[in-house]
Formats: C-alpha cells, structure tokens, sequence
RNA sequence: GCCGCCUUAGCUCAGUGGUAGAGCAACGCUUUUGUAAAGCGUGGGUCGUCGGUUCAAAUCCGACAGGCGGCUCCA
C-alpha cells in the first residue's frame, strides 16, 4: 500500500476515534488528531470528573469499529469561517484553529461521515469501509499540552496503532515486544551493569563493576580518540562559584536546573557545576595566549548534575549526575574548519566502531525566539552560515534543524540509529562566538592585535553513561568482546578443577583479558546456561582434557556448536581479537 | 513539573475486606558433575511510607515517595 492511502487510512481512523469518543463520552471537547508514523492519535478533554485509563481503550475500539463499519462516506464541506464558528460553537479548541485558518478570509472545510463531523483540511478515504479494522489498535492513553505548550491545559490523548492489514499490526507489536526485551532498564538488571538506590536518589544510578567496566572501556576508546585528535586531558572540580555561571549565561537560562552547594564558612553560593565550558574558559585565561599557541584543546571527563524534573529522568537515559565526553578547542577563525574535520572524523570512526549508523543535523537557532539565545544577530549569522558552508564544501549531507541549536551558538549534530531503528542524539560539535567575549578571552594575533578565540564544543558520543544505555539496546546486552565486562567464563567440570581453572584465569587476567571463573557447586549445564545468560562472549569449560594439555572446545556467544582450538591459540585469538577493536 | 497507570520476598509475579503465596535467587545437606535448569531441605515480607474508613485492610479512601507510558524541557 502505498504511504498516501495509508496516511488517509489513519487520517480517516482518527475521525472515527474522535466519533467514537463522542458516543460513549457525550460533551468530550476535541482538540486535534493527525497522523503519526505508526498510526494517529487525538487529544480530547474529557467532561468534569472523567479520568480515561488503558482499560478504556477496548470499548472505544469496539465503538470505533463499530461506526466505521457503517459505510459512511466521507463528505467534504466547505464552508465560511463564520458558519464553521457557529458549527463549533461548543468546542472551544475547534473555534481557536478557526480563528487561525481564516485569517486571511479562506474558507474552512469540514468532513462529515455518518454521525460525525470535524474540522478537517482533509485526506481522507472515501468510505469508512476502506479503514482495515484488523490492523487497528488502541494502545495508549497518555497527557499532551494543547498545543505542545505546557502553559497550557493538559489534554488526554489517545495512539491507536493502524497498519493496512492484521499482519502487519502483529509485525509490529513483535517489534515492541522485541525492543522491550533490550530495555537497558531491565538489561541492567539482568546483566547485573547498574543499580539505582532509592537512598541514593533517583536519577543517580550506582554502577557494578561490570557496569563500571562498560563505562570505562567507553571512556577509555573516547580517550584514545581525543589524543589522536590532540585534545589534552584536564580535570576539573564539581562545584564552583555561582559567578562563573553568571558570566558564562547558564545562570541566567538554567538557574532552576543547577543544584546549589551551600558553604558553612562563607557566605558564597556555590553550585554543582551542570556543564564544564566556562571552566575550561579559565584553563584558557590562566596565560596569554598567543595565535602561536592555539589551537588549544581541553577534554574532560568530569561529572555533571542536572535538577532535571522527576517525570523526565529515565533508566540512563536521563541523568541527575552524568559525565560526558567532553572538549572545548580554543582557535582563531581560520582554524576553524580544520578542527571541526578533526572532531567530526573522530566522531565518524566512533560512530562506525559502535555499529550505529547516522544522521547529521544543523541545529540553528529559532529567529522568532532570540530572547532564547545570546548574543547579536550577527554572530549568529556569521557562525551558521560558516557551519553550513563548512557541511557543503565537505559534501555532508545534514538536515537543517530550526530552535535545535544550543543557547550561545550553532551546532552539529549526530543522530544514532541504533539497531532497531531508534534515533538518539550522541555526538555534537558546537561553534561559540559568544563565550569567548563574555569571558574576554583573548589572544595576541600575528598583527600584534589582541582578538577573541573561537571556542568550539564538543562531544565525541557524548554522555558514556547515556550512551551505555543506548549500546545495551544497541547491542541487546551482547557486548563486542572489547566492552564485554566478562570476556571469558571458565565453567570447571567439578570441584577438582576449581584451582586448575582459577590458575588459567589468572594467566587470562594477566594477559589483560577480563575473565571469571564460576566456582559454584552446580552441574557444567547449570554453569553454561548462567555463563549464556550473562551473554559472555566466550565459553570455556575447564576439566581434565584441557588442563591435561588436550584442544579446547570454545563455546562461542550466539552459536550452539563448540569450536576446537588449543589453549594458545584460544589465547590468540582473544588478545587479537580486542587489540583490534581498540586500536586508534 | 503536568495527565494517566503501577508499587506484595533479592528478582519476576499470583493473591479484590477475614491476618501472605509460587518460580527463580540465597543458605544448608546430598551429589562431583563434560556444554542451556541435579535432588532434598531451610531461611526470608509491619504487602512503598504515613494517615483515614471498618469489628477486621495487601485489598477501600487520602497524602507523600519511587517507578512506568506520554507531554513539556534537554546547556
């Protein structure tokens, strides 16, 4: 089917949701119901005193189908804003889009079919009969601002799911199912990677050693990263004075977000810092700088904190305290090009090692809203066109992004798909010539005159933390064996060969391959099915065949036949086989 | 923060007004195991917290906390 009748399909179902709303909640007022990508929803505001709950869903389902198997036939009516007004005159939302739409004296159309009637541009099917029931779900209830705007009420919204036929429904309810099962909540769970206390506070999570090891081996390849690109490492403090922030601008824009440190000795305020620019802006300071010395380029790991609000924060996804991976390149214009090729083929090779594939996305700032961002209409000007300009000379494909940029300048960003299609923000690379002024930062240029750095931002995949929950969906827990926090498992056949096995991990470990060795008094079939559980890369089981110098039966992840290979070349091909993936 | 839902043992969950259950995990004993679950036994819960209704509350009501699905936000 094509995509035009299947949007006119869901169209055309969102009618008959609201038309069956209206049966069995008589005095629900209507907002509005579009198409989405896998269905449509609508927004209502249901009378006084009616909740609606997930348990709703099937009656008006039932209704829904109900109405659309009477055959009624979609009729188009176009009418005066005038007429249309006195059509709506209860519903409230209708009568506000009508007012919008016939600004400029148009006329608005209205589609009626059977018992129900809506304002509507249009695109529709003819016939309800035309709606394919089977491949129609009801499958969410959730709360939407009228308008996307949270100043205003907050609506109930109703997705239903609709697909041309009941296959394909089913296709993609597997597909949920299939996502829920990588859920990096319940992953972290399993795998044992990170735990959240409610004593420690939410959006704060504790990370196992195994989670740690995940962490850490993403640190460290980022690492790599930013000294093949010649960014140096700095470490910087937590908290630091409220001042800093008010120079840099945070204070003023995310006040309300930034968590504040009293001291008991002085009277200064302090806050945990949420972002480490405007101190990598007093690394800068702390020398004269000539054009000789730049560019200069700071990478930091330090932790971060956001008061972010409690309905946003989400499994790794959305932190309190978080770290990124973070740099700041101090240049003179001229270098700027130069560095961000340097960062973006950073990116791009880490992008590529994660098996995720990728969008690039030109945030801009929102011309309507300036009162958003700092600095003058000309700096803006100046730093998305050289973004641009720098995206096209480089034949980049990007797609431009209005209000996405950040407050104090233009970015680039990447956008991860991961394997099943999810699209995550990671990667971003700033332009900011407003920090550097407000900061004076300075350097003395070739002509002896004192000019103003450029200050590029950026992160390589961004928060590691956040990025580990996008790679345990990614990857559905099955690690590539260079981030895997067990790479081997040894499984002695009985208690005899406990200390023989404990002696080949330690060998292992002392080759640098992270290994565990499962002691428990348990059958080999007991320890292999936890050994495969834990989705560990490599399976070795220990008995008198293999300490007695005999080949070894490898049971590799993700195949049930053993592979035979001696213990050397076992050794081999694990230390090769990380040794690959980390070399920069 | 807003709308709706959820919270019972370490985990996954049953239990709809009469004093709490299963599987897995843990622990003990037996077993000494050759590639996805050995057998038997034991311990473990003021049913998220606080308050209310009731002769009686895991169960009904309210507040709070935490979680989930969205919305808004995301330096």
């Amino acid at each position: 089917m094509d995509a035009q009748k299947l949007d006119a399909i869901r169209h055309s179902a969102a009618h008959m949701l609201a038309a069956a709303v209206f049966e069995l909640y008589p005095g629900t007022k209507l907002a509005i119901g579009p198409t989405i990508e896998n269905g449509f929803y609508y927004d209502f505001k249901f009378p006084e005193g009616v909740t609606l709950s997930e348990n709703d869903l099937p009656k008006i389902e039932e209704t829904m189908k109900k109405i659309a198997k009477g055959n009624h036939v979609f009729k188009r009516r176009e009418v005066s804003a005038a007429e249309a007004k006195k059509f709506e005159k209860d519903q409230p939302f209708k009568l506000e889009l009508i007012k919008e739409f016939s600004k400029d004296g148009q006329n608005i159309t209205l589609y009626e079919s059977g018992p129900f009637t809506d304002l509507c541009r249009g695109g529709h099917v003819d016939n309800t009969s035309e709606i394919p029931l089977d491949g129609l779900k009801l499958h969410k209830v959730a709360g939407a601002y009228w308008r996307g705007d949270e100043k205003n009420p907050m609506l109930t919204r109703i997705y239903g799911l609709l697909f041309s036929n009941r296959k394909e429904l089913a296709v993609y309810l597997n597909m949920l199912e299939e996502a829920k099962k990588r859920d990096h909540r319940r992953l972290g769970k399993e795998l044992g990677l990170f735990v959240i206390s409610d004593l420690v506070g939410s959006g704060m999570p504790l990370y196992t050693p195994k989670g740690a090891t995940v962490r850490s081996s993403i640190i460290n390849y980022s690492r790599a990263l930013n000294k093949r690109i010649g960014f140096q490492e700095v470490h910087t403090p937590n908290i630091n004075k409220a001042e800093l922030f008010k120079v840099s601008g945070h204070y003023d824009k995310y006040k309300d977000d930034m968590l504040e440190v009293k001291s008991h000795y002085s009277d200064e305020v302090y806050y945990l810092k949420p972002m480490n620019c405007p101190q990598h802006t007093q690394i800068y300071a702390a020398e004269k700088r000539s054009y000789k010395d730049l560019p200069l380029r700071l990478a930091d790991f330090a932790n971060l904190y956001r008061d972010e609000r409690p309905g946003e924060l989400s499994g790794l996804t959305r932190l309190r305290c978080f770290s990124q991976d973070d740099g700041h390149c101090f240049c003179r214009d001229d270098q700027i090009e130069e560095e961000f090729n340097n960062v973006l083929m950073a990116i791009k090779e880490a992008v590529g090692t994660y098996g995720l594939s990728y969008w690039i996305r030109l945030s801009l700032r929102d011309p309507k809203q300036k009162e958003k961002y700092l600095g003058e209409d000309n700096t803006w000007e100046k730093a998305e066109s050289t973004l641009r300009k720098l995206l096209k000379e480089n034949a980049i494909t990007f797609q431009e992004a209005v209000g996405e940029a950040a407050f104090y300048g233009p970015k680039m960003d990447i956008m991860a798909k991961d394997s099943i299609g999810r699209e995550w923000q990671i990667s971003t690379i700033q332009l900011d010539l407003n920090m550097p002024q407000r900061f004076c930062l300075t350097y003395v240029d070739k002509d002896g005159e004192e000019k103003h750095p450029v200050m590029i931002h950026r992160a390589l995949v961004g928060s590691p933390e956040r990025f580990m929950g996008i790679l345990i969906e990614h990857y559905a827990g099955a690690f590539p064996l260079w981030l895997a926090p067990v790479q081997v498992q040894l499984v002695p056949v009985s208690a005899k060969h406990i200390d023989g096995a404990l002696a080949l991990g330690k060998e292992l470990d002392s080759l640098d391959v992270r290994v565990a060795t499962d002691t428990a008094d348990e059958t080999v079939g007991k320890k292999i099915r936890n050994a495969v559980s834990q989705k560990i890369p490599y399976i070795v089981v220990v008995g008198d065949k293999e300490l007695g110098g005999e080949d070894w039966m490898i049971r590799i992840r993700g195949q049930e036949e053993q592979v035979k290979m001696s213990k050397n070349d076992f050794i081999d091909k694990v230390i090769n086989e990380i040794k690959d993936r980390l070399r920069v």
